[in-house]
DNA sequence: ATAAATAGAACCGATTTAATCCTGATTGGC
DNA sequence: GCCAATCAGGATTAAATCGGTTCTATTTAT
C-alpha cells in the first residue's frame, strides 16, 4: 500500500526527538527510552544514520549520537534513501540498469520516469523541521530523567 | 524502498496496453500474452481493476475488458489505491483510527499529514495517459496474432 | 447444451522485513 | 594500564507480506 517501511518510521520520531536540542549528545539507549521504541532496533537505525551523516557518532565511553545538520537541511527523502536505500518505485526507473530480463524490450522504460521524479520532489519537500513536534521542547528537557532510567523491558509497539 | 507492488506495476503495464486500442474488448489471457506477463497473475489483477471500476468487464463466451474511462482521466494514484489499497506512507496518517496503541499520546500524529498530501499529489498529477508508450499504437494492432496464440509456457519475469 | 469467459475464494511458496544477538573497536574514567 | 560504556558491523532467526496458482461457480454467445 506504498507504505513506509517501520524503519524509516522509526528513524523520522528519533531523529524528530533529537532535533528538539539539537546539540545534545544522545546514547542509543536514551533514544530507545525517550520514544518507547525497541531498544535494539534504534541502535540499528542510528548506526545506518551515521553511515548517511545524517547524524554524528561520538564512540567510547561516553558517545553517542549527534544530529550532523539542521533540522531544516534534513529532507524527509534523504532519510528514507539512507534507511530503505535510493527511492525508485519501479526497478527500472532512475537509470538503475540489469535489473529487468526483458529490459530491451520493455515498452514502458522510461516512462515511469515522470512519476518518480514526482514522488521524489515531493520526499524532499519536506524536511524534518516540517515534521518536528513542538511537544518535545516542553516536555523532559533534562537529561537526567532518561539517561539513567532503566529501558522498558516490553518493547513497545509504538505505530502499527 | 519505497517501491510500488509487482501487481501495481503489472496493472499499469497492462492498462497502458487497454489504452491504446480504448474501444478494444481484450480477454484476460490476451493481455497477458500481449504483455508477455504471466496469465493467472493478469487475470487476478484485471478481477481487482474490473472491482475499483477502472476497467469494465463483459462476462460470457464473448467476454472480456476495457477501459472504464478515457486514459488521461485514469491517474496512477487511482490505480495504486485499486490494488495496493490507500496510499498512506505510516498508519495514523490521513485519519486511519486504532491502529496505534499509543495513539493518543503518539507525538507525531498528524505530522505526517504534509508529507503524505505532498505524495498523494504527486501520483493524482500523473495520469494512464501521461505513461502511455506510443509504441503500442503501431504495434499488433490486429487481434488474429494475439487472440489465438498459445500462453507462453514459461512466465517471463517482466520487471524485478 | 456446450464452450468460453469472468468472479471470487482459498491456498502454498517465496521473498522481504523486523528484530535480535554476537563479536570487535574505540574512548573516557579510575 | 585496566575497566566499563558505547558505537560498528555482520550474522541469524522469526514473522509478515506478497506473488502466483488453482479450483469452483456464474454468465453468455453460439
Amino acid at each position: 500500500m506504498l507504505r513506509l517501511s517501520r524503519m524509516t518510521d522509526y528513524s523520522v520520531l528519533v531523529l524528530s526527538r533529537m532535533a528538539a536540542q539539537p546539540e545534545q549528545l544522545f546514547t542509543a539507549a536514551a533514544l530507545a527510552h525517550m520514544t518507547a521504541l525497541p531498544a535494539p532496533t534504534v541502535a540499528k537505525a542510528l548506526k545506518t544514520l551515521a553511515r548517511a551523516n545524517i547524524v554524528v557518532s561520538e564512540r567510547g565511553s561516553s558517545g553517542g549520537y549527534l544530529l550532523a545538520h539542521a533540522a531544516a537541511d534534513i529532507t524527509v527523502g534523504t532519510i528514507i534513501a539512507a534507511v530503505d536505500g535510493p527511492v525508485a518505485l519501479v526497478a527500472c526507473a532512475d537509470g538503475v540498469e540489469g535489473q529487468c530480463a526483458v529490459e530491451n524490450l520493455c515498452p514502458m522504460r522510461g516512462h515511469w520516469d515522470p512519476l518518480n521524479q514526482a514522488v521524489l520532489n515531493a520526499l524532499e519537500s519536506v524536511s524534518l523541521a516540517d515534521m518536528m513536534v513542538a511537544d518535545y521542547a516542553v516536555a523532559s528537557t533534562r537529561q537526567e530523567d532518561t539517561q539513567k532510567t532503566p529501558i522498558a523491558k516490553t518493547p513497545i509497539e509504538f505505530r502499527l
